[in-house]
DNA sequence: ATATTATGCAAGTATTTGCTTGCAAATATA
DNA sequence: TATATTTGCAAGCAAATACTTGCATAATAT
């Protein structure tokens, strides 16, 4: 059980994200998350490790327990894959709704200047 | 071959990201997109019926050819779930920077008021 | 010292992935 | 019409995933 092991394969898996949604804010103990889910803890202990070994989570041993703790700018990878495209298709947005407004305009400069019909 | 089919589990295999990277600026037909891949066409066919089943790609027959154009909207899903974290790391490093700061300022003080070292 | 708590490690299994090869169907071209 | 081109579909397979249960270990609490 491993392989590739990398940011988007991590967040690829629902549990994996609810995970990071409840250390985000601040460092959970092992069991602690493990409570929170329907699969047993060693399936939580799993998807720990995963986050751990791509850079997402970071894990301090204290006493007995385990804390948790998320490494978000690891995300910056991803945010920086998505954003080349969000501000290709914002652009097209954009572009649409310059298109419509135009449009739009004309169709008033149609109405007041000619009276047609 | 079938089960959970979700933009983040499309973009976790770096095949098809490259394969979005290809056509995001323009559509590409089945085979020329096929061609710049070292897998197996029917392999990257696999590819292309995933990205198009969850919604990212939407495939236009003409002819015997079969356009494929990326519907980069779709990342949005992945962008506002990144985003909510980027800012919360991002707050955190202007936080530190700020602090970071205020110390020079402070030791700059200690300097030129009290000279100590 | 003993029981309890917090975890990890290992073995075993079902499902999903990612690929490949071979064959069929539809469209275009000579 | 015969042939080439562009794809899809299906069977088969190895590796990876996501889980589970059972057992071991180390730190606390009693």
């Amino acid at each position: 059980m491993e392989a590739r092991r990398d940011v988007f394969q991590a967040i690829a898996d629902p549990t994996r994200r609810a995970i990071i949604g409840m250390i985000a804010k601040e460092p959970v103990n092992v069991n602690t998350i493990a409570e929170q889910f329907e699969v047993s803890r060693q399936a939580v202990s799993l998807h720990l490790k995963i986050l751990s070994e791509c850079g997402l989570l970071n894990i301090k041993q204290s006493g007995r327990e385990r804390l948790c703790e998320a490494k978000l700018e690891k995300l910056n990878e991803v945010h920086e894959w998505v954003e080349q495209y969000h501000k290709l298709w914002k652009g097209r947005l954009n572009a649409l709704k310059q298109f419509v407004e135009q449009e739009e305009i004309q169709a008033k400069h149609m109405n007041s200047d000619k009276k047609e019909y």
